[in-house]
DNA sequence: GTTAAAGTGGGGAATAGTGGTGAAAAATGT
DNA sequence: ACATTTTTCACCACTATTCCCCACTTTAAC
């Protein structure tokens, strides 16, 4: 599963290094070279191995009614926004402008692996939304711990 | 599939690229070079593969009773309002008068790639649309995330 | 300390996107 | 019906971007 924080940056031309340890989260025989990048629900990106993006892709989002204006918008915002990223061979996908200036992507990137999805973020971002204590005790609490 | 989101540009002449990648969404043994184009639900142009549009026409959409005004209205949006285009050597389509103007569309365009559909928007006209904030949360919660 | 692996920067070839020109076709007026 | 004007269409050429590979630096492993 894909887990962890890792601090890659946005070169010049747009590229970021995809960690070793998420490219090979699903094993050394199963290295990861594409990944499916859309908008995530907050100021972040989303990414998924193509697989599991096909199957959400093709068992939830199409199978939702064009008829209703909010499932367009649906449509238009996860799939409309989606960029299907082949890994080079240095492990880099290119991230196309209109992502970057969503999650307001500079230079510094925080990437976190979240079991089938990867986020990528600006750090800068991510440091603000990061939980604060009393947020923790209650998530402590929710848990059951 | 089509997906993704890119930003040509409409020149002098009516005309727009067809980004490269949606061209060639299907195979690079099945490039795309002919496109049905037609009034789309909201503000924007939608466009079709030929197959797919034949489809919808003889299955769906004359199927509908004539006899029924609301009907004949959707025919003529729809069928009345489409436009059969070749694209060029360079992948660009001309776009008609009617459509542009129904789109809003100026200079600056964006194209949705939609599953089976295309979608042209005035780039302004977009970026209103897209989701803020609330809405996204909502759209989290119903797809399970 | 040495070796290997991962991450970052850069260069050159190929591709894509845009502007433009001339020929053909269509529309208009005489 | 013919000539003139306008529009449309197909292709060419230039520029910008993208893609793919190589090389260096840094980090981690032994």
């Amino acid at each position: 599963m894909f887990m962890g924080e890792y601090h890659p940056m946005l070169d010049d031309k747009s590229r970021t290094a995809i960690p070793a340890r998420l490219r090979k989260a699903f094993g050394d025989s199963a290295v990861i070279n594409r990944l499916i990048i859309t908008h995530g629900f907050d100021k972040c990106i989303m990414a998924f191995r193509e697989e599991d993006w096909k199957d959400f892709v093709e068992n939830r989002l199409v199978r939702l009614s064009q008829a209703e204006p909010l499932n367009r918008q649906r449509l238009r915002f996860l799939l409309g926004g989606a960029c299907d990223c082949d890994l080079d061979k240095q492990g880099r996908i290119v991230i196309p402008s209109y992502l970057l200036e969503y999650a307001e992507i500079k230079k510094d990137i925080t990437i976190l692996g979240l079991y089938d999805r990867i986020e990528i973020w600006a750090s800068q971002v991510y440091d603000r939304y990061r939980p604060d204590g009393n947020t923790l005790d209650t998530f402590a609490v929710d848990l059951g711990f």
